[in-house]
DNA sequence: CAATAAATAATCGTGCGCGATATAAAAGCC
DNA sequence: GGCTTTTATATCGCGCACGATTATTTATTG
């Protein structure tokens, strides 16, 4: 049996350095945004739906309100959303995009198309593979409860 | 012609979420080793070959020395390794397992498997998915330059 | 051999990302 | 209605992660 603790064997270091490498890819175009990584993923989050609240931004993008709360004030600050304490529930802040935030959009929407050019593979291939790290994502979510 | 600015449709996203799904799987299993997950990395890499220096390491695991230098300084501080600047070329910093150090091994032996079998898949499976990711990778490190 | 360039770590500032905790509002309970 | 519990967000501390810059040493060049 051959040593188990080597580097360039574990998935966990593929997908750690891969993560790392897509930030790379992402960095100059988003750049022209005024975006971070994060802060893009919760643009696109609001540009499907609008409204939503921190709870459940955090539901769809696996992030705490720790983390989401200072991004969503940097996008305030920027001027792409506001945030608003909901009238019915004072416990809730609903994420609204700004006039800039929703026309941000039409700028973004070259990236998804640079990023499959850079990944030097067809659409329904990436799509194969981005379903296997969904699969690999959800059987980790169950192993911890 | 479908929205192309879907959340669930990024490969990005998908491998960033794997990576944090995947370190919420490590967590538990690491504190009882007293480091992070990119500590880790680094004690697997040097586990792997001793006496690296701080930029060999940051070449294996894709990190700058603005990363590393501090991780490496909390690593000594914990007692795992040392780090001595070279006598022939002086502006080289070796990093060396401490005796504790290499003890630690024997106690990090039994993680991989647990991961395994958190992703509910046999190695075979896991390889095969390992090697796509890290091409994806590799093909994104090429389109940067 | 002196001036310049290149290489190697370290430092600094910014932005995640999370666990632990705090705060406040809402819901449930006697 | 007052008391406890739950829920939603915010705050704080720590550790990455990187780009830009700096300091020091080594290599190169004229």
């Amino acid at each position: 049996m051959q040593d188990p603790l080597k580097l360039d064997d574990f998935i966990c270091f593929a997908v750690y350095t891969a993560s790392h490498a897509l930030n790379r890819v992402y960095k100059p175009l988003l750049d022209t945004l005024g975006l971070t990584y994060p802060q893009y993923l919760a643009m696109v989050a609001l540009w499907e739906k609008d409204g939503q609240t921190v709870g459940g931004l955090g539901e769809k993008l696996f992030l705490e309100s720790s983390t989401l709360t200072p991004l969503l004030k940097r996008l305030e600050n920027a001027g792409y959303i506001r945030r608003d304490r909901s009238r019915e529930d004072e416990r809730v802040v609903v994420i609204r995009l700004s006039e800039e935030g929703v026309r941000l959009k039409e700028k973004a929407i070259g990236i998804p198309g640079c990023i499959v050019e850079a990944s030097g593979r067809n659409a329904a291939d990436l799509t194969r593979l981005q379903a296997e790290i969904v699969a690999l994502r959800e059987a980790l979510d169950r192993s911890v409860v």
